[in-house]
DNA sequence: TAGGCTTTAAACAGAT
DNA sequence: GATCTGTTTAAAGCCT
């Protein structure tokens, strides 16, 4: 009856329960994990575009497949004869949907409009994910929707059925605490709810069309204050903890066990999601807090709250817990209908587990973004970071085929490899960072400073993107940050594993090329020490690599322009938030922080380097540059180069503009380095 | 197109 | 002998 559409797939035709839990590894098995990419592939950008569509193909046909499953469930709940059973479905006549229109209007594209679309592959592989996405929270939504109806039903019934056992009068105070109960749960039902659409409101997958029906609580999180959001982000996720911790008591179906004959039994619950083991659990969230906030009750169950039967779909009324087992175990016995019904279950925790997942990663962005803010002091390496950002940024711009060339994002939009323009950091980008990882020259990323790496440090540390800086920079930057300055071969694996965890893979293959390229440089110098050997960086010969002609260079100098393009409007944005903060730039008081002690040795490293630099270019210095202009390294030479000036004001201007793309453009081979600064 | 740089892979040797 | 460390070579791709 079933058989898998994967092209790559082996599986055979098999039950509906078989072909679900493959259709799970396929959908939520990141292609990367299916196929780990080197740090440096040799394919082609065409060979990667190509199995990343792939990829991206096989994600939407399970998308379609469990999309199917659940119209078929759907179907089989209602039990109405004559309903059009998804073999007929399968034989509709393919609608030739116009690719844009599929694109633009969130409507569920049935299978074969979308193989359509995969077949004329005439959508990249970006659309492709795009689309998905809109496919995805669809189904999301309508499954939202159908769980809060059913929930709010539930509901009404069981006030109805309080108010008629309120006519007990000493049962009056147990029922005003159980509608409180019930309204607390709709409450927070509607919260979760809102908190979904809203997100998917916020990433432009769900548009809420006029036609369609208000949902009831679309006004309720409008006038929340972030205290509030707080609050209730903080309720969902310790919710959703604490139903973690107790999931494996409930008896639930183990669900992975039933495709015992699929080709990979074992592994499949723990590839389809990090957070399958809850197995279902957060589907009950609400039903479960209920049964939580009635712990007295000494039937308590997951299915059972009120004298209703909370299986999804059954809502039967059970006058006591007896009954409800009874109810429980004739109706909702171990058969296809049941086990299905558990899939669909799982399907909807799954997507709201991702959507979660997401959202939390969203929310720890959002948080980090602020408290990067807030904390002042904190806040004054911004104008370091923040020029490397616009840095790296031009760097992943011109990388990235989809980045908006020249656009100066948010002053503290983090430095992602390849994304561009949200500040936050989404597993969705994240994902769509990796098969379009294109090499950054390390004219554009070497000397990174510290802020680079701390302000996407938990990026980086989370994400398995790989850094856009080149393995000499990498090197350099986990030697300077060490005490010492100075580490053996070992502290910098250790660095590379703790600051990057795109580094945990694939260990021998950078490891490799840590030491080789540890060898290779003439600015890594092994020092010999007592206990062996350690690793020191020669800042000069550092400087010296990769000698790039600067003067009379048109593409350098364009470069270095359109690098002042960023920084002025960049600077000036800067500025204005910082005076409307009443943030200093670069006060003496900020360097009282450690690591902005770092950061100004920094900076004063940095603009020696850019002294050194243009002093062997002196002859490119034009006349007449404006005070902006001073962002040309070029030009540093002639700002006060002191590093205690450069902790005042300027130094945001001077640094914020030394960026590296102008050390590794300098001309070293015509021209010696400056002696002075040797 | 040439040359330089980076990455990846691999081989090899010495030390632990 | 296995593993780690360090060096070297080569090839491929990208950039200038």
């Amino acid at each position: 009856m079933f058989q898998c559409v994967f092209s790559s797939s082996v599986l055979q035709p098999h039950s509906t329960s078989c072909l679900f839990k493959h259709l799970f590894y396929h959908s939520a098995t990141p292609a990367s994990q299916k196929q780990p990419e080197p740090i440096y592939s040799k394919k082609t950008e065409i060979q990667r575009q190509t199995v990343r569509a792939h990829s991206v193909k096989l994600f939407i046909f399970s998308a379609l497949q469990v999309a199917r499953q659940l119209l078929l469930q759907q179907q089989q709940q209602q039990q109405v004869s004559g309903l059009k059973s998804p073999k007929r479905n399968d034989k509709q006549p393919a609608l030739q949907v116009p690719v844009s229109v599929a694109m633009m209007t969130p409507q569920v594209i049935t299978p074969q409009q979308m193989q359509q679309i995969l077949q004329q592959q005439v959508l990249s592989p970006q659309q492709l994910q795009v689309l998905l996405q809109q496919q995805q929270a669809l189904m999301l939504q309508q499954q939202l929707q159908e769980f809060y109806k059913k929930q709010q039903e539930q509901l009404q019934l069981q006030l109805l059925q309080q108010q008629h056992a309120g006519k007990q009068p000493k049962e009056q105070p147990q029922v005003a605490t159980q509608q409180l109960a019930f309204q607390q749960q709709l409450l927070q039902m509607q919260q979760l709810q809102q908190q979904h659409l809203l997100s998917l409101q916020r990433q432009g997958l769900l548009t809420i069309q006029p036609g369609q029906p208000a949902l009831p609580l679309q006004p309720l999180a409008q006038g929340m204050i972030p205290t509030e959001l707080q609050q209730l982000w903080k309720e969902v996720t310790s919710a959703h903890s604490a139903e973690e911790t107790t999931g494996s008591n409930h008896s639930s179906l183990d669900l992975t066990t039933t495709c015992v004959s699929s080709s990979a039994p074992s592994k499949t619950s723990l590839i389809m999601n990090p957070h399958a083991s809850t197995n279902g659990q957060l589907s009950v969230h609400a039903p479960k807090r209920e049964s939580l906030s009635h712990e007295e009750h000494p039937h308590s169950h997951p299915l059972y709250g009120h004298g209703v039967c909370k299986w999804p779909g059954c809502e039967a009324v059970c006058e006591d817990f007896q009954s409800f087992l009874k109810h429980l175990n004739s109706e909702h016995a171990l058969d296809d209908r049941s086990t299905a019904q558990c899939r669909v279950q799982m399907q909807v925790v799954q997507q709201l587990e991702l959507q979660l997942a997401k959202d939390k990663e969203r929310l720890q962005a959002m948080m980090t973004h602020l408290h990067v803010k807030s904390t002042e002091p904190k806040a004054a390496p911004q104008p370091l970071n923040l020029v490397s950002s616009v840095t790296l940024s031009k760097s992943a711009s011109e990388a990235s085929p989809q980045s908006l060339p020249h656009t100066p994002t948010t002053p503290t939009a983090p430095i992602t490899p390849v994304t561009q323009g949200p500040s936050v950091i989404t597993t969705t980008s994240m994902h769509t960072v990796g098969p379009i990882r294109r090499r950054y020259s390390d004219k554009y990323n070497v000397p990174i400073s510290s802020a680079d790496i701390a302000q996407n440090q938990e990026f980086y540390k989370n994400a398995e993107v790989r850094p856009p800086f080149t393995y000499a920079s990498l090197i350099r930057q986990a030697i300077l940050e060490s005490p010492e300055k100075q580490l053996t071969l070992n502290e910098i694996y250790n660095w590379f594993t703790r600051m990057f965890a795109y580094f945990r893979r694939n260990a021998a293959t950078w490891k490799n090329a840590v030491r080789h390229n540890l060898s290779l440089h003439k600015c890594f110098v092994r020092v010999e020490n007592v206990k062996g050997a350690v690793w020191t960086v020669d800042e000069v010969e550092f400087q010296k690599r990769r000698p790039q002609k600067i003067s009379g260079n048109p593409s350098l100098i364009k470069n270095m322009q359109s690098s002042h393009a960023y920084c002025t409007p960049l600077n000036a944005a800067l500025q204005a938030s910082m005076a409307e903060n009443s943030i200093p730039l670069y006060t003496t008081a900020s360097m009282g922080n450690p690591t902005l002690g770092n950061l100004a040795s920094a900076i004063r490293e940095e603009l020696n380097g850019a002294m050194e630099h243009t002093n062997s270019n002196e002859s490119d210095s034009s006349p007449g540059r404006s005070p902006m202009q001073a962002v040309h390294p070029v030009h540093v030479k002639e700002e006060p180069l002191d590093p205690e000036e450069a902790e005042g004001p300027l130094s945001l201007v001077t640094t914020a503009n030394h960026s590296p793309d102008f050390d590794h453009d300098r001309d070293y081979e015509d021209e010696p380095v400056n002696e002075d600064m040797e």
